[in-house]
DNA sequence: AGGGCTTCCCGA
DNA sequence: CGGGAAGCCCTC
C-alpha cells in the first residue's frame, strides 16, 4: 500500500503529489486526510495523505511514510473535495488551498504547541473507605477538612483548593484527578423566546423550509429592518429539529456582533463562532466543538465556508452583496462559489439575504437560477426613514464648507430631544490633500504614487496603502517657505468640526483608526447602545448591520466620495452604502431621517437611494453594464503583472496579452495592459490586464498555462483572479 | 522551499 | 586555474 502524499511547500512546482511506502505497522491507521511526516530530499517534512494505492508503476526508489502527525482525520471527504474544487476555480497550488481551509493550529506545518486546554476537576476516589482513612488520619487536620468538603461538593476545580492537604491526598490516590477539555469561548445559557413571525416572513419561512432536503439557492430581498434575522432563527430552528446543522456566514463579524448576540441569546451553547478575528487557541477550540459535532449553529466570517460541519442542513448568506465575501488574496475564491459546493454536497438550501443584493445576484433571481422571495415591510411600526438630498454647492455659497444648515439644524435637534445620531464620511484621517501654497509641492507617498493623509492625534502624514508615515512638518520640502495647506476632510477632522460647532455632545469615532485593538469595535457599540455618546461618526463600518433604537438621524457628510470612484462598481457599492446607513434610522417607533449632503444632487443613483427604489437601481445599472460589456453580463479575470522593475513588468505584461489574444476565444475581450488602479504600491510596478469573457471553454487552461510560465520567474509576479471584482 | 550540481564570468 | 555567484534541477 502507498499513500499518495501532498507536501508542505506551496510552490507550483510541487503541486502533484509524491508517492510513499506505508509500513505495516501503520497500515490500518493510516486513512485519506490524515497529516503524516515524510522523508523529502535530505530532511523531514510534512503533508496531506490525499490517497492511498494498491501498487505504482513508476520506476523511482520509493521511500517510506516517517510517521503520523496526527491521527485525527484533519480532512474529511467533503474537504478535500472542497479543496480541488477551490483550486480549479482560482488555480491556486492543492497545498495552498487546503492551508487556507484550515486554521493555522491543524495546517500542514509543523506546529509545536499543544491547543488544547484542560480544566482539572478533582473528586474522592470511590473505591476507598473514607471513614477509616478519617480516622487513622485524625491528626491530619487539613486532609479531613478537604475529605469533607469533598464530601459535599463535586465538580472542584483542581485550582481553587490551596492546600498543600490536597498534593498528599493525590499522591496517596485518595483524590482522583480528571481533565476536562476546556473552550476559550464559554457561552452561558439563556433562554431568549423567538419572535412569532408575521405572515410575510413566515411565507419566505415556509417556502424554503418545505424543501430543506434540496440543492436551491435563493435570493432574500429583505428590506433594511424587515427581520431577515428572525427568518433565518426559524429556518435554523426547523433545520436543527431535523438533527442537521446550520452555517451562517455574515460579512464581517466585528462589524456585526450584534447579529452574533442574537444567535447566543437564541441558540446559547449550541453556537460556535469563527473568524479571522480569532486568536490561534480560540479557533482551534470553535474548531473542534465544530468537528466534535458539539454545536448546531456555526456563524462566522468568509473563512467558515471550510468548517467541517457534518450533517449540514442549511447554508445562510447574510448581507450576500457585501465585498468582504470575495478574498483578496491568494485564493481569490468567492464564499458563494463555495458554499454552492457545499449545497450541492449536501443536497441542502443556500439562502442569500440582503436589502441591497448584488446585481449579479438579481439577474440570476429573474432568470430563475435563483429563487426569489422578498420582505418589503419593516418588523412593528417602524417605517423606512425619509431620506433627502442637500446641494452641497448651494451651501458652499452659504459658506457652510461641511455641514449644511439643514444637517446642522437637524442635528441641534436631536440633541434638545436626546435621540441618537450617526454620522458617515467615508474617508478617514484629517486632512486628504496636503499642497504647498507657495510652489504647489504636494506630500506625496514616494512607494505608492498616492497623497498622504494628514493624521491630526498622532501628527503623521500616513500613506494608507503602505503605511509609510511621515512626522509632521511646518516647511515645504521643496521651497522651505511656511506655506503648507491641508484639504480635504477625513473622519478625524469631522469629529473636531462637530466638538467645535455642538460642544456639549458626546461623540464617539468609529473607523479604522479607532478599532485596531481587539475588542475595540465592541466597546464603542456598546457605549453607543446605553446613550453613552449622542453621536457616531465614522467610515462605512458604521454602515452595516447595526440595530439602535433610538437612532433617529443619519447624516452623510460627502456622498460624492464613493460616488466618483474609477470603478465600474461605484455605483452599485454607493447605493448600497447610503441605502444600508440610511437603514439604521428609525429602527423603532420613531420616525427616522437621512440627510445626504452631495455636490450632484440630480445625480440618478443618489435619487434612486431617496426613493428607496431598488428596482429602478436596478433596471439603470443594468443598462449600463449591458452597453459597456460588464457583470454580470460578462465575467470578468483580472491579471496583473507585478515587477520591482518598470521595464519589465510592462514588457511582460505585453507579452502576456499578446499570449492571450492569441489563445482564447476571439469573442472574449482582453484589454491592456494599463497600469493598474494603484500602478506603485511599496515600489512594485503593476499592471493590469482584463479579460471579460461569456463562454471561453480554453479560459482555464489557457491562463493556467501563462501562469505557469511565470511560476519560476524571480522578478516577475502574476496576480490572477478568475472572479474579479473591481477594475 | 531548499539543497546540490553545473555553468559562467572574471580576476591578478 | 579557481572561486564564487547565478541558474537549473530534483525531491516519491
Amino acid at each position: 500500500m502507498y499513500a499518495q502524499v501532498l507536501v508542505e511547500y506551496g510552490v507550483k512546482k510541487l503541486d502533484k503529489t509524491f508517492t510513499y511506502l506505508i509500513d505495516n505497522s501503520i497500515k490500518d491507521v493510516l486513512q485519506i486526510g490524515m497529516k503524516v511526516k515524510v522523508p523529502f530530499g535530505k530532511k523531514y517534512i510534512n503533508g496531506f495523505v490525499v490517497g492511498i494505492i494498491d501498487k505504482v508503476d513508476d520506476n523511482f526508489d520509493i521511500k517510506v511514510v516517517k510517521e503520523i502527525v496526527d491521527k485525527d482525520l484533519v480532512l474529511n471527504d467533503e474537504l478535500l473535495q472542497m479543496g480541488k474544487y477551490l483550486k480549479e476555480l482560482t488555480l491556486c497550488n492543492l497545498i495552498t488551498a487546503y492551508q487556507t481551509m484550515l486554521p493555522s493550529s491543524l495546517k500542514v506545518k509543523d506546529q509545536k504547541s499543544n491547543y488544547n486546554k484542560y480544566n482539572i476537576y478533582i473528586s474522592l476516589n470511590k473505591n476507598i473507605d473514607l471513614e477509616k482513612y478519617k480516622i487513622n488520619n485524625s491528626k491530619c487536620k487539613k486532609q479531613i477538612e478537604l475529605i469533607n468538603y469533598l464530601q459535599s461538593n463535586n465538580k472542584v476545580l483542581k485550582k481553587e483548593i490551596k492546600t498543600s492537604a490536597l498534593k498528599t491526598l493525590i499522591e496517596k490516590g485518595i483524590v482522583v484527578e480528571q481533565r476536562v477539555k476546556k473552550y476559550r469561548i464559554e457561552v452561558l445559557e439563556q433562554n431568549v423566546q423567538d419572535n412569532k413571525l408575521t405572515s410575510e416572513q413566515f411565507a419566505v419561512y415556509q417556502n424554503i423550509a418545505t424543501n430543506l432536503d434540496k440543492e436551491n439557492t435563493y435570493l432574500i430581498y429583505g428590506v433594511t429592518g424587515s427581520g431577515k434575522t428572525e427568518v433565518y432563527i426559524h429556518l435554523i430552528r426547523k433545520v436543527i429539529e431535523n438533527k442537521k446543522r446550520a452555517l451562517v456566514l455574515v460579512p464581517e463579524i466585528t462589524l456585526t456582533t450584534q447579529i452574533v448576540k442574537r444567535f447566543y441569546e437564541r441558540f446559547s451553547s449550541k453556537v460556535a463562532i469563527f473568524h479571522s478575528a480569532l486568536s490561534d487557541g480560540e479557533k482551534y477550540d470553535e474548531y473542534t466543538k465544530i468537528k466534535n459535532n458539539e454545536v448546531d449553529v456555526i456563524i462566522g466570517t468568509r473563512s467558515a465556508v471550510f468548517t467541517p460541519i457534518n450533517d449540514l442542513g442549511i447554508i445562510i448568506i447574510d448581507e450576500e452583496h457585501s465585498e468582504n465575501y470575495k478574498q483578496q488574496n491568494t485564493p481569490r475564491y468567492q464564499t458563494i462559489d463555495m458554499a454552492k459546493f457545499r449545497s450541492k454536497y449536501h443536497q441542502i438550501p443556500l439562502v442569500l439575504g440582503s436589502a441591497t443584493p448584488s446585481l449579479e445576484s438579481m439577474a440570476r433571481a429573474k432568470k430563475n437560477v435563483y429563487k426569489y422571495l422578498e420582505l418589503k415591510s419593516r418588523i412593528g411600526n417602524s417605517k423606512l426613514p425619509t431620506i433627502k438630498l442637500i446641494d452641497m454647492q448651494v451651501q458652499l455659497k452659504k459658506r457652510n464648507m461641511i455641514f449644511s444648515d439643514v444637517l446642522e439644524e437637524k442635528i441641534k435637534m436631536r440633541l434638545q430631544r436626546h435621540e441618537q445620531i450617526i454620522i458617515l464620511l467615508n474617508r478617514r484621517g484629517y486632512s486628504t490633500i496636503i499642497t504647498c501654497q507657495n510652489c504647489g509641492y504636494t506630500f506625496k507617498c514616494p512607494h505608492c504614487d498616492i497623497t498622504l493623509t494628514y493624521h491630526k492625534s498622532s501628527n503623521h502624514l500616513r500613506c494608507h496603502y503602505c503605511g509609510y508615515t511621515l512626522i509632521k512638518r511646518q516647511t515645504c520640502p521643496s521651497c522651505n517657505e511656511e506655506a503648507l495647506n491641508y484639504y480635504g476632510m477625513g473622519t478625524e477632522k469631522l469629529e473636531n468640526e462637530l466638538k467645535r460647532k455642538f460642544p456639549e455632545a458626546r461623540i464617539v469615532r468609529m473607523d479604522v483608526d479607532t478599532t485596531t485593538k481587539k475588542g475595540a469595535h465592541d466597546k464603542i457599540i456598546k457605549a453607543f447602545q446605553n446613550h453613552d455618546y449622542d453621536i457616531l461618526i465614522g467610515t462605512q463600518m458604521i454602515a452595516k448591520g447595526l440595530d439602535f433604537k433610538s437612532v433617529t438621524l443619519v447624516g452623510v457628510v460627502n456622498a460624492d466620495l464613493s460616488l466618483n470612484m474609477p470603478d465600474f462598481k461605484a455605483r452599485e457599492r454607493t447605493f448600497s452604502l447610503l441605502t444600508q446607513v440610511a437603514g439604521r434610522s428609525g429602527r423603532s417607533n420613531n420616525l427616522g431621517e437621512v440627510i445626504i449632503q452631495t455636490m450632484n444632487p440630480d445625480d440618478e443613483v443618489l435619487n434612486f437611494v431617496v426613493n428607496n427604489d431598488y428596482e429602478g437601481f436596478y433596471k439603470s445599472e443594468m443598462a449600463k453594464r449591458h452597453a459597456l460589456d460588464y457583470p454580470p453580463y460578462y465575467y470578468l479575470v483580472s491579471i496583473k503583472v507585478a515587477s520591482k522593475d518598470y521595464d519589465i513588468a510592462s514588457k511582460e505584461a505585453n507579452k502576456a496579452s499578446k499570449y492571450l489574444k492569441r489563445n482564447l476565444n476571439p469573442k472574449t475581450i482582453i484589454l491592456g495592459p494599463t497600469p493598474a488602479n494603484q500602478f506603485r504600491i511599496n515600489n512594485i510596478y503593476r499592471f493590469q490586464i482584463i479579460i471579460k469573457y461569456k463562454f471561453d471553454s480554453n479560459l482555464n487552461k489557457v491562463i493556467k498555462t501563462l501562469d505557469e510560465l511565470y511560476a519560476t520567474s524571480k522578478n516577475v509576479n502574476l496576480e490572477i483572479d478568475m472572479s474579479a471584482l473591481t477594475i
